[in-house]
RNA sequence: GGAAGGAUCGCAUAGCGGUCUAGUGCGCGGCCCUGGAAAGGCCGUAUGUCCGAAAGGGCAUCGAGGGUUCGAAUCCCUCUCCUUCCGCCA
């Protein structure tokens, strides 16, 4: 949720943010809304007042009738005001996130932009296959029997693959923990960020409604898993049940930033990707991801995003697989958002890059909703900073990893850092 | 799943329809006292929102939402969470 008084201040910036953001948000009405909303307020508090003053002690009974009567008014213009304060608020909450300056002007994907480009694809002196055929060949994955007891896009993960998970897990839980491996990545890309390392965390993979509204992650609903006997949700990331952790609390400046990894099967109906990508396991419903989480103060937001994508690309690199980093425009952003950058990996199998992560930058969009502060040293408070990003997308790593290092009789060799969680070089 | 109790200002507590503009203690900040400190004394110590250039003022908030009343921390209803006991259970 953006602050209102932003809104009025900087009405024309915005309305030229939502062109480009194709947002259908209309700021004229929000505001003419927001004024209405004042005066209305003005007037209940006035009547409140009347009311307070005149019930003070032992009115007479004349009083008495009077204030009845003011009651009255308080109750029909308070129904006045909620309707409008209601209308208010869906309208407010419905304003995407203001857009960094620097952000690519674009309509959709097409307009995204490629920042650099990491590693080179791999050399075969074989058509490389696809991780499906990988996978079946090797007995590490198998949709065909999933299909049957869960549906389609679902999977059973088996064997060497599952040892690959538990491996990278690992490798990622002892990397964000290591404070002089994270000194050593912020000195060498010169970040103004403290060191402080990561707290793991296996947060809810269930959240309730409001707290999902909140996060402005329950639109669209289609794509969210609900159990209706006890009205919950099921998160689509660990950043879910992450970012609320902190809410209603108000953190002091010094304990910033707050950092966590996150561990957590996300669940996702994929509602608008009919017949996309249904082979093997890049879509599924239900995956593990491991996420980064961190709040910050509104200086240190932007670094602590250039800190979290030095993490996701070392950690890629640690890996050996190709990728590249892509700044997302305007138009192809999340409403939440305020910068946001992809990753996507090489998939010599399909030829061609493909969205491994993700990185959010969303300022104090979430935590004015969240209500989320930080007390400064100085006394003041301020919401928070959020920021999100993937650490690995579990399954799409593993696809990763087989299609880069496959072998020609289809056997998979393991990433040097991963040999030792492994105990083998080759699967 | 059943039964009972609870949720008040950072913490602990008082509060049983008007004197609550929520008291007290602790904590925290300032000042006095002192050579300095402790003890003691005095003062201050929430958030949101609206009006205002500011000073300041209005309103709301005692877990959340609704209701009764001229008036609600206090009475009624619903919900959430916590505690204890019983049952079930990885």
């Amino acid at each position: 949720m953006l602050d209102i008084k932003y809104i009025r201040d900087h009405r024309e910036e915005l309305k030229e943010n939502y062109v480009h953001r194709r947002a259908t948000a209309d700021i004229d009405e929000l505001l003419a809304l927001d004024d209405k909303r004042r005066a209305m307020i003005a007037e209940v508090d006035a009547l409140r007042s009347t009311r307070n003053h005149g019930s003070k002690g032992r009115p007479s009974d004349t009083e008495i009738l009077r204030m009845r009567q003011i009651g009255e008014e308080i109750k029909e213009k308070e129904a006045e005001l909620q309707k409008i304060e209601e209308k208010y608020r869906l309208l407010l909450s419905r304003m995407p996130n203001r857009i960094h300056p620097d952000t690519p002007i674009g309509n959709d994907e097409a307009g995204n932009v490629v920042v650099r480009t990491i590693g080179n694809p791999p050399a075969f002196s074989f058509p490389p296959k696809e991780h499906w055929d990988l996978g079946a060949m090797r007995g590490l994955i198998d949709t065909e029997r999933a299909a049957k007891v869960s549906g389609s896009r679902f999977a059973y993960l088996k064997s060497d693959l599952v040892r690959l998970q538990f491996a990278l897990i690992q490798h990622v839980l002892s990397f964000v923990t290591n404070e002089p491996a994270l000194k050593r990545i912020i000195k060498k890309q010169k970040l103004g960020v403290s060191s402080r390392p990561f707290t793991p965390v296996i947060p809810p993979v269930m959240i309730r409604p409001e707290i999902m509204q909140k996060m402005a992650r329950l639109e669209p609903k289609e794509e969210r898993y609900h159990i209706p006997s006890d009205d919950l949700y099921l998160v689509g990331s660990a950043e879910h049940t992450l970012g609320p952790i902190h809410m209603d609390e108000t953190i002091e400046e010094k304990n910033l930033p707050i950092r966590y990894l996150g561990y957590s099967t996300a669940f996702r109906r994929e509602a608008g990707s009919y017949g996309k990508d249904t082979k093997g396991i890049l879509r599924l419903h239900q995956f593990d991801k491991l996420e980064f989480e961190s709040f910050t103060t509104a200086e240190q937001g932007e670094e602590e995003q250039n800190f979290l994508i030095a993490l996701q690309e070392h950690l890629m690199q640690s890996l050996g697989i190709p990728y590249r980093v892509v700044r997302k425009c305007t138009g192809d952003m999340g409403a939440p958002d305020y910068r946001e950058f992809d990753i996507e990996a090489w998939l010599p199998g399909q030829k061609t890059y493909r969205e491994t992560h993700t990185s959010d930058y969303m300022t104090d969009y979430q935590s004015r909703r969240l209500n989320i502060k930080v007390k400064k040293e100085n006394g003041q408070t301020e919401f928070a900073h959020m920021n999100d990003a993937t650490v690995f997308a579990i399954g799409r790593t593993l696809i990763a990893i087989m299609e880069n290092y496959q072998k020609h009789d289809g056997r998979i060799a393991i990433p040097k850092v991963l040999q030792p969680y492994l105990g083998k070089k080759i699967v």
